[in-house]
DNA sequence: ATGGTCGAGTATCGA
């Protein structure tokens, strides 16, 4: 089973890009981000004619979160599972998928340390775990898959001196995604490639992606069941070239069916 | 690491 996640940064914008990708990228499980649709104008047949079922969960304008997939979706949840309180945000969307519990997040960006923002990072960040132990069991095949917003480590991001005092690899970020990790999820891609300093987001500004001044917030965490089974993993760096890409590129990892 | 760009929507704001 092929697994993905893509912030495709407006789908309105990006779907021929994305239809193109699913021709060659061939995922059996995608995860999609920032969406900025409505559910209402989600673009289910589209993907359809691709052979793909898709469920979304989104406001327009801003955030939105989509699973497509080619091995079912059920038992669909939009947000965080109950009791949890609502988010203000259409940030996850979770279903099962070809037998394994899917999340596709899109974690809040968190702006500066200061902002109101960064402290809805960190109980975002808190929720999402609780959600986790709510909608999956222990031994169960979980990806938690999307744009964490978060470097894991200073290796992650291009010069981790640009970004002293700065969202994005601030430590109570890192240990909340840590805590992710304790509950047993494994950042697949880096289990895949352990000193490879690649990245799956790069700013638009300033010829980042081209003076390769990117970071990898882009994640895909596995429970152990799928971890170990993990065949390959790619971030496709040419989804972010070309005529108007994403300012971030797909990262796609296979596991064992 | 902003400033250089995008995409929302049409003046700015968010990333």
């Amino acid at each position: 089973m092929r697994i993905a996640t893509w912030n495709v940064n407006s789908l309105k914008i990006r779907l021929p890009r994305v239809e193109e990708w699913l021709g060659y990228a061939r995922p059996d499980v995608v995860c999609l981000q920032e969406t900025k649709l409505a559910d209402a104008t989600f673009p289910h047949l589209a993907f359809s004619a691709l052979g793909y079922e898709s469920v979304h969960h989104g406001g327009g304008q801003w955030n939105g979160v989509a699973i497509l997939s080619r091995v079912g979706v059920d038992d669909v949840l939009a947000g965080f599972a109950s009791p949890l309180d609502p988010d203000s945000d259409t940030r996850i969307i979770t279903a099962r998928c070809g037998g394994a519990v899917v999340s596709s997040v899109y974690v809040p960006n968190g702006r500066s340390l200061d902002s109101d923002h960064y402290q809805y990072k960190l109980a975002w960040l808190g929720k999402l775990r609780q959600h986790l132990d709510l909608v999956s069991g222990p031994d169960e095949r979980v990806a938690v898959c999307g744009d964490f917003n978060i470097a894991p480590e200073d290796r992650d991001v291009w010069d981790p001196k640009a970004f002293v005092g700065a969202t994005h690899v601030s430590q109570p970020e890192r240990d909340a995604l840590g805590a992710l990790e304790e509950r047993g999820l494994v950042d697949a891609f880096r289990a895949r490639y352990p000193d490879d300093r690649l990245y799956s987001y790069w700013d638009y500004r300033a010829g980042d992606f081209h003076e390769h001044r990117g970071m990898r917030i882009d994640l895909v965490l596995l429970s152990q069941p799928l971890a170990v089974g993990v065949t390959w993993a790619l971030v496709d760096r040419n989804a972010r070239k070309g005529k108007l890409p994403s300012d971030h590129a797909p990262v796609l990892v296979d596991v064992a069916d």
